[in-house]
DNA sequence: CGCGACTCCTGCCGGC
DNA sequence: TGCCGGCAGGAGTCGC
């Protein structure tokens, strides 16, 4: 998916053309996502106009009529606004048409994505043991210092964890462990408050450089408003293996934690 | 309960 | 040029 900065990225492009708009249409034309489509999604939300746009985790949080719209990117969705006369591509799978003539497209090549309906007043099971956002004050180096002890699994999976922290996935934890000065294959329950501390800054810091850039450029991300993200030239180590360590100039090590590339430089991380 | 493996799906890239 | 294997931003679920 899009990471975190890329959901709000997404978020803050789309929110000015929803909020106040009433939904006229919605078009399934796939609804075969991670979960199928309800198949009364349109009963709820045509003739609606939405009232805010959140995001929690990585979901998107569309509120309108008596609930609200719950959406994912998984790996490879997009939502973007179009004119309504936009030709459809292939995994263009969704449209949501509104009354100002602009349609919210959802893409998603590979369907890991999700699109489904929460009922106002009752909260959906995939929001519910969520772990604080990452920007929030509840998330600290306290609290990962506390929740690592007596865990085993690597550092990097454990930071990865949404029970832990919300938002965190392969590339900013990547990052976030280069910045801390922290081998990702370091069991997590031996690292010391200290380090934990300086991590939860790291992780905090370099979400919060990637939302300001507008994302990450990902092979072809584009956020809500159509504009590329200009982060990718700032990663130190994601995507880099064999490459040279931009601080030291060692070669930058890989390997794999919980079945996901892990790059790092074993001079800088210890 | 914690952990690691597996799974969903399509596209792309590198190697032969 | 084409085929094939491996890998890709996530995360719920299962088995041990």
């Amino acid at each position: 998916m899009p990471e975190l900065p890329e959901v709000e990225t997404t978020r803050r492009g789309i929110a000015p053309h929803l909020l106040g708009r009433r939904v006229t249409r919605l078009i399934v034309r796939d609804a075969r996502l991670r979960w199928p489509i309800p198949e009364d999604l349109g009963i709820q939300i045509e003739n609606q106009t939405f009232t805010a746009v959140r995001r929690r985790a990585k979901y998107l949080l569309l509120d309108i009529g008596g609930g609200t719209l719950i959406s994912h990117l998984g790996m490879s969705g997009s939502l973007r606004l179009v004119p309504a006369d936009t030709p459809v591509l292939k995994h263009e799978h969704v449209d949501i048409e509104l009354d100002s003539g602009m349609t919210l497209r959802y893409t998603d090549p590979r369907r890991f994505g999700a699109m489904l309906w929460q009922p106002a007043g009752a909260e959906h099971p995939l929001l519910s043991h969520l772990g604080p956002e990452p920007l929030s004050d509840e998330f600290t180096g306290e609290r990962l210092y506390q929740l690592s002890r007596k865990r085993s699994m690597a550092v990097k999976p454990f930071i990865m964890d949404n029970a832990v922290v919300v938002g965190v996935g392969n590339i900013y934890a990547t990052e976030a462990l280069f910045a801390a000065g922290i081998d990702p294959r370091r069991e997590a329950g031996r690292i010391s408050r200290a380090r934990y501390l300086a991590l939860a800054e790291e992780i905090r810091k370099v979400l919060a450089r990637a939302i300001d850039s507008g994302g990450t450029t990902l092979r072809d991300f584009i956020g809500g408003d159509g504009k590329p993200g200009y982060f990718q030239q700032e990663l130190f180590v994601y995507g880099r293996a064999g490459q040279l360590c931009k601080l030291c100039g060692t070669t930058l090590s890989e390997c794999r934690l919980g079945q996901r590339s892990s790059v790092f430089c074993r001079h800088c991380q210890s």
